[in-house]
RNA sequence: GGGCGAGUGGCGGAAUUGGUAUACGCGCACGACUCAAAAUCGUGUUCCUUACGGAUUGUGGGUUCAAGUCCCACCUCGCCCACCA
């Protein structure tokens, strides 16, 4: 008998599924559809790591799964090959990223196929090759027709350095992540045109569907707060001088405690705020000036570290709406300036920051609920936010709870004209342009008579032109802004000179929409085939461990997008999406390739344990939602198990046929169907630890039942096929050679998913489990189904039981039909 | 600071949602095979106790015939967001 050689089956495998197309997909068949993909990889050069293995193992064996059942079952296969580190990589390297992007890919499909992953190489997409982003490009202009594509000035971080704007993410701790230096200055901010998608026009919308979605709990609570819509009232303020004379100038704060206003003390606004000259006099003008500038320079980090409420008077007042006094107007940078009207209320009494800005201030505090006796000194930094009685705000509001004097105040402002119900949102729209080279061309052309002209439809792809050096440019633009050839174009609208946008898309515009471009990769003449996609949608199991927010929420924004457009017909794009967790070093550190930590999912292959043990392994140790460490000890574990298949399956070929007794049959019956049961319901259900524990369990009852009755049977036959069967989605070589073994001639991988019979678990006997005062004392075997009395008889008779019950009186019994028995004496 | 989640053997983790706690795997120990080792097969393995027996799901309290599971308070850890008015 051979032994367990993954080093020789599963390459033989890899060879004849690709030759043989195991895993095309049919996109036009009639069997009911199933897509199960991960997010896509980025191909970085350095391989796949054990992350990446985790993810497509997941997506994988829910796709090989759902193919056994019968499934016309799709795992498609892409690139997100935009982006920085590519680029960055093109630049180091003195190559091409076109070029670099051309010999990494092929390196990974390489490593895909050793993972034994069953994706359909036909129908491959990467999202730098210009058949794709094309549709990218061609997005932006349908966003640009309907209005939901703006040009807009924002600040961004900007290094000094590389004179460059930077993404959040390449600012580290305040730095450039290319100057991070002890003696590097801080990155700075700097106002920056750039263009926004409206993704807040759909904000209500995003979020009213969150709560329907099968997805794992913490994402959609991670989306929720993204949106973080907070109902509330916007309140009018009319500015005056110091002596109560009002001016011409007027503005507008955001709240959701109404109740407060009669407890504001001063009113602040934020440093970046285009109101704020106006609310400025001439003699403070230098002053709030000067802090302007301090904390337009101040870093975030700075910020965020040093929580200081600094901030200086401007000079000017404004009256309260509700009971016409007079508070200070200061300027400091605790107030955001996105966020709302960029003015707030300040209300000491009841908001922490206001509170420190209050007492470090000087300025007065008043409370307007009352509250508990601790939170009395209102010179600590204690608040109460939580709600009490309402105090301190006049005849006809001190009594009632707050909540009610807050809308009766509202009622009040609101009458008077100088406030209104407000909803706002903490998500922000979609800045979508990038100053890189290494993304799809913004199809923009910028004509000094016409302003911003899109690209017309005809002349998508605007090609990325290949150019010598891919830095930026240096004046804050892209590299593009060297390609002169490129640059200088003829305005669409008036036939003049004209220069191409030098911004370039943001890569998670490419991730937005991939999903759909798998079902129709090569369409030269449309983003995709409506029909088809309609007959795919939505993605039925998409799994991940990052992009909680960012991409998933891009994504179900432009699938409204295009559901408005009537190109998909479901407003969202995933069925089901799953948030598996990561794997750590042992020490619960991430593995990194600096740190010298990292575990190769190739060299575990290689090194004879083969991908079908590293697959069952990573599917074995913890659940999918789970962290988990890294135990070097477990694939070779899992490797000892497929091998004791291998070997039961072996054994069985050369044994004689042999007549096993109905007893017999019995038990492997109930250990086959045990095991089906599990493991449909546990892949189903994503609970794979588990499902793989049944089918370890199964396999020991095999080993045990054998040394009873074993050879060629109709029993055994069928329920090492259903084991095969089982373990196929996991360790598919090894499956695909066991089932050739046992006499079939078709792939394990198509159509062969067992079903299980509830007949063959049903037992003659159960154990019903005695206690005493709860406490267990003794099990007794009943037949199936015995009444009440049947059992609590034998229960009484059992003698440790009996010891227990000896000269006490038994004031109730408990009984569990099928389960237990409690005596309480 | 806010939100979410989790604390179960030496370790990763099970427990049909209130009904026999510790499934499955790792590790460890012992045995078989072997001149020996590896591999394989088998047995055992929560803790205390020689035993009888007792204790046990982060800690303390509660509800219940019965609590890992439900309620209250506390402790610890992890993750995400973080001056969002």
């Amino acid at each position: 008998m051979q032994r367990y050689n993954p080093k020789d089956i599963e390459p033989k495998w890899q060879k004849i599924w690709d030759s043989e197309g195991t895993y095309t997909a049919d996109l036009k068949s009639d069997k009911p559809k199933y897509i199960a993909m991960s997010m896509f990889n980025y191909p970085s050069g350095a391989g796949i790591h054990i992350g990446h293995a985790m993810n497509y193992t997941i997506s994988d064996v829910k796709a090989r799964f759902k193919r056994q059942q019968g499934y016309e079952s799709y795992h498609p296969v892409g690139w997100d090959a935009f982006g920085l580190p590519a680029e960055n990589y093109a630049i180091k390297a003195g190559v091409s990223p076109q070029e670099s992007m051309a010999t990494i890919i092929p390196d990974y499909h390489k490593q895909y196929k050793a993972m034994g992953w069953s994706n359909d190489w036909e129908k491959e997409i990467s999202t730098h090759l210009p058949e794709y982003y094309k549709w990218s490009q061609w997005i932006f202009v349908q966003m640009h027709k309907h209005g939901l594509a703006y040009q807009d000035s924002r600040m961004q971080w900007f290094c000094e350095q590389c004179q460059t704007v930077l993404a959040n993410e390449q600012v580290i701790d305040g730095k450039c992540w290319r100057h991070d230096g002890p003696d590097d200055p801080l990155v700075q901010k700097k106002e920056v045109k750039q263009w926004f998608f409206k993704i807040t026009d759909y904000a209500d919308e995003l979020l009213d569907a969150i709560d329907d979605l099968d997805w794992s709990e913490s994402v959609k609570l991670a989306q929720k707060n993204w949106i973080g819509r907070s109902e509330g009232a916007e309140i009018s303020w009319q500015v005056c001088d110091q002596e109560g004379r009002t001016e011409r100038a007027s503005f507008e704060t955001f709240t959701t405690r109404k109740d407060t206003l009669p407890g504001v003390m001063f009113i602040v606004i934020a440093p970046e705020s285009p109101l704020l000259d106006d609310l400025t006099t001439a003699e403070h003008k230098a002053e709030v000036n000067k802090y302007r500038e301090e904390s337009a320079l101040l870093g975030e980090v700075e910020r965020q570290e040093n929580k200081t409420k600094t901030g200086v008077f401007t000079g000017k007042y404004a009256k309260n709406p509700f009971n016409d006094q007079l508070v200070p107007i200061y300027v400091a940078s605790y107030v955001l300036g996105g966020y709302g009207t960029g003015v707030v209320m300040g209300m000491p009494g009841h908001d922490l920051r206001d509170r420190e800005f209050a007492l470090q201030h000087k300025l007065p505090v008043v409370l307007t609920t009352a509250v508990a006796k601790e939170y009395e000194d209102l010179n600590s930094l204690d608040v109460w936010t939580g709600a009490g009685k309402q105090v301190n705000s006049g005849q006809g509001f001190d009594g009632l709870s707050n909540k009610e004097a807050g809308d009766k105040i509202f009622d009040q402002v609101h009458k008077a004209g100088q406030a209104k119900p407000k909803v706002n949102y903490k998500m922000r729209d979609w800045s979508v342009s990038r100053q890189r080279y290494w993304g799809a061309p913004i199809p923009i052309i910028d004509c000094p008579k016409c302003g911003a002209v899109l690209v017309p439809e005809k002349d998508l792809p605007v090609i990325l032109p290949e150019l010598d050096d891919y830095a930026p440019s240096g004046d804050g633009r892209s590299a593009l802004a060297r390609a002169k050839d490129w640059l200088t174009v003829e305005c669409p609208k008036c036939g003049g000179p004209a220069e191409r946008e030098t911004d370039t898309l943001d890569t998670y515009i490419d991730s937005s929409w991939y999903m759909y471009r798998y079902f129709d990769p090569r369409n030269l003449h449309e983003i995709f085939d409506k029909q088809l996609v309609q007959k795919w949608e939505p993605i039925d199991f998409y799994n991940g461990a990052d992009h909680a927010t960012a991409h998933l929420l891009y994504a179900r924004f432009i699938a409204r997008f295009f559901k408005k457009l009537g190109l998909v017909k479901e407003a969202e794009p995933f069925k089901q999406f799953l948030f598996n967790g990561k794997v750590t070093a042992s020490d619960g550190r991430m593995f990194s390739k600096s740190k010298g930590n990292g575990v190769d999912p190739l060299e575990i292959i290689a090194q004879g344990y083969g991908a079908d043990a590293l697959r069952t392994y990573m599917m074995f140790a913890a659940p999918l939602e789970l962290w988990t460490k890294w135990d070097p000890q477990g694939v070779p574990g899992t490797h000892r198990w497929l091998s004791r298949v291998w070997n039961l399956v072996n054994e069985y070929i050369d044994q004689p046929s042999a007549d096993v007794p109905q007893e017999t049959q019995a038990e492997i019956n109930r250990a086959l169907h045990a095991m089906i049961k599990k493991m449909t319901e546990g892949l189903e259900h994503n609970r794979y630890n588990t499902a793989i524990a049944a089918t370890m369990t199964a396999t020991n009852d095999f080993y045990k039942l054998k040394t009873k009755h074993f050879g060629k049977s109709e029993v055994w036959q069928k329920a090492l096929e259903g084991l095969v069967a089982c373990i196929a989605p996991l360790a598919p070589h090894m499956s695909d050679e066991l089932w050739h073994l046992l006499g079939h001639s078709a792939s394990v991988h198509h159509d062969s998913w067992p079903k299980h019979d509830e007949k063959y678990l049903i037992q003659d006997k159960v154990t019903i489990a005695v206690q005493v005062n709860g406490k267990l004392r003794g099990e007794v075997q009943v037949p199936t189904g015995a009444d009440e009395d049947t059992v609590v008889k034998s229960a009484k008779a059992n003698e440790k039981v009996a010891s227990h019950l000896k000269d006490q009186t038994i004031r109730k019994t408990i009984y569990v039909p099928g389960k237990l028995v409690n005596f309480v004496v």
